[in-house]
DNA sequence: GCCGTTTTCGGCCCGACTGTTTTCAGTCG
C-alpha cells in the first residue's frame, strides 16, 4: 500500500486523540497533533524524502521519535504504538470527540462508567437517563449531548468560501447598520481565504451601550442561539451554518482581529515569540506585565515580536514566521495583477453566453486578454467542439479581433486528455490555435502511476500549453483523482508548460501547497476563471486567495503578462 | 514529544462561556 502524508498525518492524529482520551500529558498530545498539521501540509511526500536519505528531524516539529514512526508506517503501514494504544483504549472512541460538546475527559468518563464506546451507544444511554447521573454530568448536558448527537449523525458539512460569502455579506451589512458599531469584519478562515469554513467569524467594534448583541440574535436568519454573552454570541443559521460574533473595543481591534484570524498554529508560534520577549499576547493586546504596548492594529501586534505585518493567507504556519523574520516573505499576487484569463467557455459548448458578450465583459473587469476554450469533441454532453465547429470558432475570434479595442481574444480549446495521453484533437488543427488548455475528463479512477503517466504524456504533446484543473477534485462532491502531483510539477518544469489554478470555488485546483511547489519548481501558474457565463469571470477573486495561500508572488503567475510577453511564453509552448 | 539568544531540563497560548459547581472543570476556538 502507498503511504501518503496523509495517511501518516491520521495515524497521528489517532494517536493524539486516543492518548488524550486516556489522559496522558497535553503537551504530548500537541507534540503528535503538530506533526500531524506539518506533515499534512508538507509539500513532497515524507515516503520521497526518506527514499531520498533526508534526515526527517529536519523538518519542524518532528523530532527522532516522531521521525521513527514515521519510517515505520512508510515500511509496515502500520504504527505500533497505535496497535498498543488499540490495546488499552477502544478505537471507536476516538470518533466520539467529533459530537461537539465532548471532549476528552467526558468520553472517558462515559466509557469508564457506562462502557459507551460508540455514538449509538451513547444515544443509548442518553435516552435511558444514564447521563445525568455522572458526576459532572447534568440535565442540560445530557440533553446537549442528544442534540449534539442528532446532528452530528447528519454530519456537519463544510460550506465553501463562495457559499459562505453569500451568506457573511449581508450580515455584515445588516450589523453594520446597528447604532453604535463602528467596524465590522470577518475573520477566521474565511478571512484566511481558505477553500471551506466551517463556521464564521465575526468582529466588531461597538460602544458599550450598543445593542448589537441583541441584534445578531435577532436577524432573522438565526435558527438557534447557541450561547450569548456580553463580548460574545453564536449563533446557527437555517443554512446550517455556525456564526461566532465578537465585540472588541478599538484599542483592542488589531490584536482581535489577529487573534480571531488564526490559524492556530500561526498564533500559537506568534504568542511563543511574545513570551520570549517578556510579553502577553491575547485578544485584548500586548502587554508587558499589567501595561499595553500594542494592540489597536495588526501591524503594532506583529511589530511587539519584531515581525513585519504578515498576510492573512499566509497564517498557517508553513513557514511563514521564519520568512517574515528574514525579511523573505512573498509580495502575494493581487487581484489587480491579473491581466488576462486563459481559460473560459462560450455557448459553442456548455457555456451559456457569445464570445463576444464574454469578451467585454472580461474588458469590463479591466482585463486585456481572454482565451476562448469550449469543450473538445469527446465531452459529448458539453457538446464539445469537432474539427468543423472548431475551424468556424477559430474565424470568428479572427473576425471579433479586428472588430474589438481594448481586449484580445486567444483562440484556444480545453482539450480532452484520453486515457492513453493523446488529445482529442488532431495535431493539425491544434497548432492553428494560441493556447492549448488541456484536462481530463474522464477514467478518474485510474491507478496512480497510470493516471501520472497519461498525464505526462499528454503534456508533452506538440501545441500542450497549460494543465487544466490539474487534480480534479470537487470540493463536497468528488475527490483528486490519484496522481503524481510532484512528478507533474516537475514534468511541466521539464516540458516548459504550466499548470493552471482553477478559480471555480469547487476547484480551487491546484491547491495551495502544490502552488508552492510549483513556485519552488518555477513552474509558472496560470489562475484561469472556466468561466461558463460573464459573470463566472469574478471568480477570479477566488483563485487570486488560493493563489496567495500557495505564496504565489505576480512573477509566479503566467496571466500577470502583458499580452506581448504573454504570446511569447505560449508560442514556445505550441511546438 | 519537541525544543533551545532563559539550551539538554523544564517549559510548552490563553480567555469566554456553560453547567454544575459554591470556586471550578470541561470544552471550544
Amino acid at each position: 500500500m502507498p503511504i501518503h502524508n496523509a495517511d501518516i498525518a491520521a495515524i497521528f492524529d489517532d494517536i493524539a486523540d486516543l492518548l488524550e482520551i486516556e489522559g496522558a500529558n497535553p503537551f504530548r498530545v500537541r507534540a503528535y497533533r503538530n506533526a500531524a498539521r506539518t506533515i499534512q501540509a508538507l509539500g513532497p511526500s515524507v515516503k520521497s524524502l526518506l527514499e531520498k536519505g533526508e534526515d526527517l528531524t529536519r523538518i519542524p516539529r518532528i523530532g527522532k521519535d516522531l521521525a521513527g514512526k514515521i519510517k515505520e508506517i512508510v515500511d509496515t503501514g502500520q504504527s505500533r504504538a497505535l496497535a498498543e494504544l488499540h490495546q488499552r483504549v477502544p478505537a471507536a472512541l476516538a470518533a466520539l470527540l467529533k459530537i461537539p460538546g465532548l471532549g476528552p475527559k467526558r468520553v472517558r468518563a462515559l466509557h469508564e462508567a457506562l462502557g459507551v464506546n460508540t455514538a449509538a451507544q451513547l444515544q443509548r444511554a442518553v435516552r435511558d437517563g444514564r447521563i445525568r447521573g455522572l458526576a459532572g454530568f447534568g440535565e442540560k448536558t445530557e440533553r446537549h449531548i442528544l442534540e449534539a448527537l442528532e446532528t452530528h449523525m447528519q454530519k456537519k458539512r463544510r460550506f465553501g468560501i463562495a457559499t459562505a460569502q453569500d451568506y457573511v455579506e449581508p450580515l455584515v451589512a445588516y450589523l453594520e447598520k446597528t447604532p453604535g458599531v463602528d467596524q465590522v469584519t470577518v475573520a477566521g478562515s474565511y478571512r484566511r481565504c481558505k477553500e471551506t469554513v466551517g463556521d464564521l467569524d465575526i468582529l466588531a467594534t461597538a460602544s458599550r451601550n450598543s445593542p448589537v448583541m441583541e441584534r445578531f440574535t435577532a436577524y432573522d436568519e438565526v435558527d438557534q442561539i447557541v450561547s450569548q454573552g456580553e463580548t460574545r454570541a453564536s449563533v446557527i443559521l437555517r443554512c446550517s451554518l455556525q456564526i461566532d460574533l465578537r465585540v472588541v473595543e478599538k484599542k483592542s481591534l488589531g490584536a482581535a482581529l489577529q487573534y480571531f484570524t488564526g490559524s492556530k498554529a500561526h498564533n500559537i508560534a506568534v504568542r511563543r515569540l511574545g513570551q520570549q520577549r517578556g510579553l502577553k499576547i491575547n485578544e485584548y493586546g500586548v502587554f508587558k506585565g499589567n501595561k499595553r504596548v500594542a494592540g489597536a492594529t495588526e501591524q503594532s501586534v506583529y511589530a511587539s515580536v519584531g515581525l513585519p505585518w504578515i498576510a492573512p493567507e499566509l497564517r498557517e504556519n508553513r513557514g511563514e514566521i521564519e520568512a517574515a523574520q528574514k525579511g523573505s516573505l512573498p509580495s502575494l499576487v493581487q487581484l489587480a495583477d491579473l491581466k488576462g484569463d486563459l481559460h473560459a467557455h462560450t455557448r459553442a459548448s456548455d457555456g451559456q453566453d457569445s464570445i463576444r458578450e464574454m469578451a467585454l465583459a472580461a474588458r469590463e473587469r479591466g482585463l486585456r486578454y481572454l482565451a476562448v476554450t469550449d469543450h473538445s469533441r469527446s465531452l459529448t454532453i458539453a457538446r464539445g467542439l469537432d474539427e468543423r465547429r472548431l475551424s468556424a470558432q477559430i474565424e470568428e475570434i479572427e473576425r471579433l479581433n479586428e472588430e474589438l479595442d481594448g481586449i484580445h481574444l486567444f483562440k484556444g480549446i480545453e482539450v480532452d486528455i484520453l486515457e492513453d495521453g493523446t488529445l482529442d484533437l488532431p495535431e493539425s488543427l491544434l497548432g492553428r490555435l494560441d493556447v492549448i488548455v488541456g484536462a481530463v475528463h474522464s477514467k478518474f479512477g485510474l491507478e496512480r502511476a497510470k493516471q501520472t503517466r497519461r498525464i505526462v504524456r499528454a503534456m508533452n504533446r506538440p501545441h500542450f500549453s497549460i494543465l487544466a484543473h490539474p487534480s480534479g477534485r470537487l470540493l463536497g462532491e468528488r475527490e483528486a483523482y490519484d496522481v503524481d502531483m510532484a512528478q507533474v510539477i516537475r514534468e511541466a518544469r521539464e516540458r516548459g508548460c504550466f499548470l493552471e489554478l482553477n478559480a471555480q470555488p469547487q476547484r480551487l485546483d491546484l491547491i495551495d501547497t502544490y502552488c508552492q511547489l510549483a513556485k519552488s519548481e518555477g513552474v509558472l501558474i496560470s489562475i484561469d476563471s472556466d468561466a461558463h457565463r460573464t459573470a463566472g469571470l469574478d471568480n477570479l477573486r477566488f483563485g487570486i486567495g488560493q493563489a496567495r495561500r500557495g505564496w504565489l508572488e505576480r512573477a509566479d503567475v503566467l496571466n500577470t503578462r502583458s499580452l506581448r510577453e504573454l504570446r511569447k511564453l505560449l508560442k514556445s509552448t505550441m511546438q
